[in-house]
RNA sequence: GGGCCUGUGGCGCAAUCGGCAGACGCGCUGCGCUCAGAACGCAGUUGCUGGAGGUUCGAAUCCUCUCAGGCCCA
């Protein structure tokens, strides 16, 4: 096929934009800003196709909003920290002996991916450009650390941990999945480590509510989020020991049942078991137990289907409102991580404590009755977990237990055995990570002063250089092993001290980039404030939705911080989120050996050549492992970079996940070739032409609807994009377009004369406009032929008329009880009464209606009538319905209508 | 177990307020062009909107139940 020249094209365009500093923002504009951010990636080498998406996308929008008149900011950088890039290393050691340093693995991996991202023709202003791993960057991450610090919301604190044995390394609570490590699938194991924790928990509530203020956000977003925080209401109830002072907190969203606490349940890791088993004859035993319960995941030990096992500790505690006497068991189900690590238990209202309690023969005790029901301990199969109403429960019983539960907290309150609380699911954020390829924490360690904070004056802490990257597999940063980056001075008293060497999760990285790109060479300062109070917040935010309770969760707490130290005057980062669906592939796993299988390890009956055993295909995200990635450089050989944006812009809701397919690639590169073929014809003969045609309404039909079809194309892909970037109908429309104007015979153009070629250049360079934010390239060069300077993107977004829109004459479909049987063509004036009667002047109407009674007809105007009929004759003129739709005028006249119809 | 999303021609997917099911692209069929091919041109092509009920003059759209797939929380 003869193409378009789109490499040459492209080529050039690319230059131009450069040269002309297209994204480079006016300082002095005084247009509104339009701050359209990314999500900044991992520098993981070459891209796929899969990658593009979120690229293309942003730069649609940039473009589309330069154009709405806007001064567009669109910056780019890296995530360029993290473990990918020291294994690298590692592994390049272990096969050649030769280390390949992280920072050159991360640097040339930028320099490609930033190639291939420029030959999509994204664009970006690269005069800011930033990267985590630079210490240029890390040192404000330090800064921001201290702020942290300094407030008292960064701490060190010991506990039990999240643990990968793959990547040698502690997890926060938000990168642990099904008890799993998120990036390499290894399941963590508990550690007790001392750590350093962002307090987000401080923040919990404003996270919470100010979510309400984010309404460009995804609801779907803003729900994981608000189940991650998980915020419950409560009581926190002493429970007192008889044997000592000490008394165990609890917290229970249903303090209605306290009447009901048949026993003490304490998280293997409590730190009361300790003191309380000190004494007991069975305590081996029961340190054995607690082993045994830690080794598995929190995950596993919360989930209903886990066997609940437990030992009494034979010790007493006091319920505070009966005085009952309750044994004090440590049990499996319980974890430290939620509320106190204790539960009181309520084997009748509690399912879990119901099974425990039966397992080992414990009280069930019932102090809610369901509404007109009676339940029996001794025949209950499961615990009553509904609301009810108070038994067995002194002074409240009888009450409902939703008004009991405030009045015994009040109750307690007033005794001081308990208080109103609340609890959070969400956990204080872990940002130690034992491994050298991150953000150094800014913190010395000195036997007289203890810990001290790096002041600011010396940052940026660099990471040493010659590292021997290996993990130590003691569960310190190779860190640990670089003397001359560990032994230090105190910077308070000056004497000998070690540095903290573990570095920082790159959550915390990326929790303020968009921040630093707003004055992202600035030597003196993290960011300008004015800077960044201008710009802030990010207009549109576009990335994956694998970032909700993560990345999404920390950059909105550290704006949270910052705005409470007064460097910024915004709370919320992003107004608007958009997340793209993935790309997905067909990608291969043998049922043999559950290996992902590359088109190579497959016969042709996709066996796997291995084992001979069948393949299962899956649509998965694209991904190296997953050998299902399509490469940008050889589709951009053969069709150039407009086509694969064409293609990922139209194959699907931009939202939605979406298949990759080979063959619908060659719709999008013909539909360009059209065009381009279009233009260059045309355009020759449409020199000094009138951008508009004089008078429509003198023009043939043909190009009349031209005309329209222009102003309503306009109006359609305006409305798509402006809305909710639906990129794949704008790109339906203007083809339409196309094959409308491409349909009518040059003859018909030219026999109107000036108006004739002026419909045609309005309709061809309403196309070029309207593409141009998804083809930029052939558009630019379209727009160029078609006689205009240079750039297009400095062009105004095409209007339309409204009156342009209009159709003269409409066709309505008839529909008899809602079935179409006909058409009719009526004039867009036409009153209800008109249409009436063309609809029942009609033949095959009359036909259909012979023998039977209209009751109804309804009206909709531009679309349709519907005539109502009954098959029996009808004995009374007014059995008619007229109380229809309040919209549709129903007919008052439907005797009259009976009647002319011909029916008795 | 609870919550959310999706389900429409052979495929990817369109369908304002409930108003003619199918836009756009792919594929397929035929014809043309061509020495030939098709990634060219023209003309065609496809349905119980996952299923069962309900509301309505009218349901892909609203309600109830159900099946399948996906996501989140447990």
């Amino acid at each position: 096929m003869a193409s378009y020249d789109f490499k040459t094209i492209e080529a050039k365009w690319q230059k131009e934009w450069l040269d002309r500093a297209l994204f480079t923002p006016d300082p002095k504009s005084t247009k509104p800003k339009y701050y359209c951010l990314m999500m900044f990636p991992y520098p993981s080498g070459t891209l796929h196709v899969g990658h593009g998406r979120n690229y293309i996308l942003g730069d649609a929008v940039a473009r589309y909003k330069m154009m709405r008149g806007h001064n567009v900011l669109t910056p780019m950088g890296w995530d360029a920290f993290g473990l990918p890039a020291e294994n690298a290393a590692i592994e390049a050691a272990a096969k050649t002996g030769q280390a390949v340093h992280p920072r050159d693995y991360t640097l040339s991996n930028i320099s490609a991916m930033k190639e291939q991202i420029g030959r999509w023709g994204v664009m970006y202003d690269w005069s800011r450009e930033i990267a985590a791993c630079h210490p240029g960057y890390y040192k404000w991450s330090q800064w921001l650390f201290l702020k942290l610090y300094e407030r008292g919301l960064a701490m060190r604190r010991a506990g039990a941990v999240n643990w990968c044995p793959s990547c040698q390394t502690v997890l926060a609570n938000e990168q642990v999945v099904d008890g799993s490590c998120d990036r390499c699938g290894s399941p963590v194991e508990p550690k007790d480590l001392e750590q350093w924790y962002f307090k987000i928990t401080d923040y919990a509530d404003r996270l919470l509510d100010d979510l309400d203020t984010l309404e460009n956000w995804p609801d779907r977003v803003k729900t994981m989020q608000e189940n991650w925080i998980g915020r419950s209401e409560g009581a926190e109830i002493d429970f007192e020991l008889v044997d000592s002072e000490e008394r165990i907190p609890v917290f229970t969203t249903r303090p209605d049942t306290i009447f009901g606490v048949t026993f003490m349940a304490l998280a293997p890791e409590h730190p009361l078991i300790e003191t309380l088993i000190e004494e007991s004859p069975k305590r081996d035993e029961i340190v054995e137990f607690i082993a045994q319960c830690r080794a598995r995941s929190s995950r596993e030990r919360m989930s209903p289907d886990m066997e609940k096992e437990g030992m009494p500790l034979d010790e007493i505690c006091i319920n505070p409102v009966t005085g009952d006497e309750i044994p004090i068991w440590v049990v499996n189900y319980a974890v430290m991580d939620y509320g106190t690590g204790a539960v009181m238990g309520v084997p009748a209202h509690d399912q879990r404590d119901f099974l425990f309690a039966k397992k080992y023969g414990l009280d069930v005790k019932v102090v809610i009755q369901p509404k007109g029901g009676v339940l029996d301990p001794r025949t209950m199969t499961e615990a009553f977990e509904e609301d009810g109403i108070q038994a067995n429960s002194g002074e409240f019983s009888g009450l409902p237990n939703r008004f009991a539960m405030k009045k015994i907290t009040t109750y307690m309150q007033k005794e001081g055995c308990g208080r109103e609380d609340v609890s959070y699911r969400l956990r204080d954020w872990l940002i130690s990570r034992q491994r050298y390829w991150g953000t150094p924490i800014p913190i010395v360690y000195c036997d007289e002063c203890g810990v001290v904070a790096v002041p600011e004056k010396d940052l940026p802490v660099l990471l040493p250089e010659k590292v021997d990257f290996k993990p130590t597999g003691d569960g310190r940063s190779p860190l640990a092993n670089v003397p001359e980056f560990v032994d230090t001075k105190c910077p308070q008293c000056g004497g000998a001290a070690k540095r903290e060497t573990d570095t920082m999760d790159t959550f915390v990285d990326s929790s303020w980039y968009f921040l630093r790109f707003l004055s992202a060479r600035d030597g003196v300062r993290p960011f300008d404030s004015a800077e960044v109070n201008r710009w802030m917040p990010v207009d549109q935010y576009i990335g994956g939705a694998e970032h909700a309770t993560k990345h999404l969760i920390y950059a909105r707490f550290i704006t949270k911080v910052l705005y409470d130290l007064m460097l910024v005057d915004f709370e919320e980062p992003f107004a608007a989120l958009f997340n793209q669906g993935m790309i997905v592939g067909k990608a291969y796993r043998c049922t043999g050996c559950l290996k992902y299988l590359r088109p190579e390890d497959m016969t042709e009956d996709k066996l796997c050549r291995k084992c001979s055993m069948a393949s299962t295909s899956k649509l998965e995200k694209m991904s190296k492992s997953h050998y299902n990635t399509v490469s940008p450089d050889a589709l951009g050989e053969k069709f150039g970079a407009d086509t694969q944006r064409l293609y990922i812009l139209f194959m699907a809701p931009p939202e939605t996940d979406a298949e990759w397919s080979d063959e619908n690639v060659l719709g999008a590169f013909r539909f360009l070739n059209r065009l381009a073929v279009a233009v260059t014809e045309h355009a020759p003969g449409l020199k000094g032409v009138p951008a508009k045609p004089a008078k429509v309404e003198e023009m043939p039909e043909a190009l009349q609807a031209i005309h329209r079809k222009t102003h309503q194309t306009i109006a359609k892909v305006t409305e798509d994009l402006e809305t909710e970037f639906k990129f794949n109908t704008a790109i339906a429309a203007v083809m339409e377009l196309l094959n409308d104007v491409l349909a009518v015979e040059v003859a018909t153009y030219e026999a109107a004369g000036t108006d004739g070629k002026s419909v045609l250049r309005q309709a061809l360079e309403s196309a070029v406009l309207l593409l141009s934010p998804m083809v930029p390239h052939l558009a630019e060069d379209c727009w160029v032929q078609l006689g205009h300077e240079p750039t297009i993107f400095r062009h105004a977004w095409p209007t339309y008329d409204e009156s342009a829109l209009v159709e003269p004459q409409l066709e309505l479909a008839i529909q008899i009880n809602g079935k179409v049987r006909g058409h009719v063509t009526v004039d867009v004036e036409a009153t209800e009464e008109s249409i009436r009667e063309a609809v029942l002047g009609n033949e095959a109407v009359q036909k259909a209606l012979a023998g039977k009674t209209l009751t109804n007809c309804i009206i909709v105007p531009g679309r349709l009538v519907n005539l109502v009929v009954e098959e029996a004759p009808a004995t009374q003129t007014d059995a008619v319905s007229s109380d229809g739709d309040t919209e549709a005028a129903a007919t008052d006249t439907a005797a009259d209508a009976a009647a002319e119809s011909g029916t008795p």
